[in-house]
DNA sequence: CGCATATATTCGCATAACCGGTTGGACGAA
DNA sequence: TTCGTCCAACCGGTTATGCGAATATATGCG
């Protein structure tokens, strides 16, 4: 019954919920995405991500210096039974409604062809700033 | 979302998964067929079953100096599909029910009127073995 | 009252989880 | 090849969680 926790506990942190939710509700997201959405450090994100792809929830697909993550078809029946209803409830969820918002907000701003929002360039321009 | 990671949290502990699980399968549990049936200390029997309490997943029915445990029904509708989907996938799990036979072999050995597996006396005479 | 039992809670410690900052590898454009 | 960007992984520090032992509280019996 271990990995029955062990799953739960892959569950039990808001940053992976949000991160299950945006791909809930697109096909594919690149970690900048990720991290410009949910306005959280890059370390945090790909962080995030490792541990949903260890618990086999999610993929990468690499593109270039690009990794586009997705859900992955759940293994267990347990799994599969667990995240819909997560899907449910949070579609019912303001805050999570609030995170699609931005989400949108994002992608339609973004810059194409890369966000530089992580680059050693920017923070050290960031940093210029003080 | 805080919330919903923090259902999860609660969920994502191996001892905690055994004790509703022994829940779902019996009405009214006290504390010590629970750390019995389990095999833990009753220090950790005790502390998970508060968790689960302030959860609101369990409620507790005093009777003299038995507190006897029972499941309560969920208050949001997360929570009733979340567990209504882990009880399904451990009635398939062979280690719940593993679980369900030592709970019947202690319920059917279990001392009339009290176990006296942890009081002091006991403790002491642990002790003097050595 | 004095003592045994059932349960809750506190305490000190070990470990696990999370975090931001930083580093380093991969890749592509110039 | 050098530079800039994307990402993963490492580093140290902080916080959260879990544990057993000990202690506290409550009950009830004689």
């Amino acid at each position: 019954m271990k990995d029955i926790a062990q799953f739960f506990k892959v569950l039990a942190d808001e940053a992976r919920l949000r991160m299950l939710w945006l791909l809930f509700n697109n096909q594919e997201l690149c970690v900048c995405d990720i991290m410009e959405t949910l306005d959280i450090t890059q370390s945090k994100a790909s962080r995030h991500l490792a541990t949903l792809r260890h618990a086999g929830l999610v993929t990468d697909r690499k593109v270039g210096a690009w990794s586009y993550y997705s859900l992955r078809p759940a293994e267990s029946e347990l799994a599969r039974a667990q995240l819909e209803a997560l899907r449910a409830s949070l579609a019912t969820h303001p805050g999570a409604r609030a995170v699609l918002g931005d989400l949108k907000t994002w992608l339609r701003s973004k810059p194409r062809g890369g966000c530089a929002a992580n680059s050693r360039t920017t923070r050290e321009a960031l940093v210029q700033e003080r």
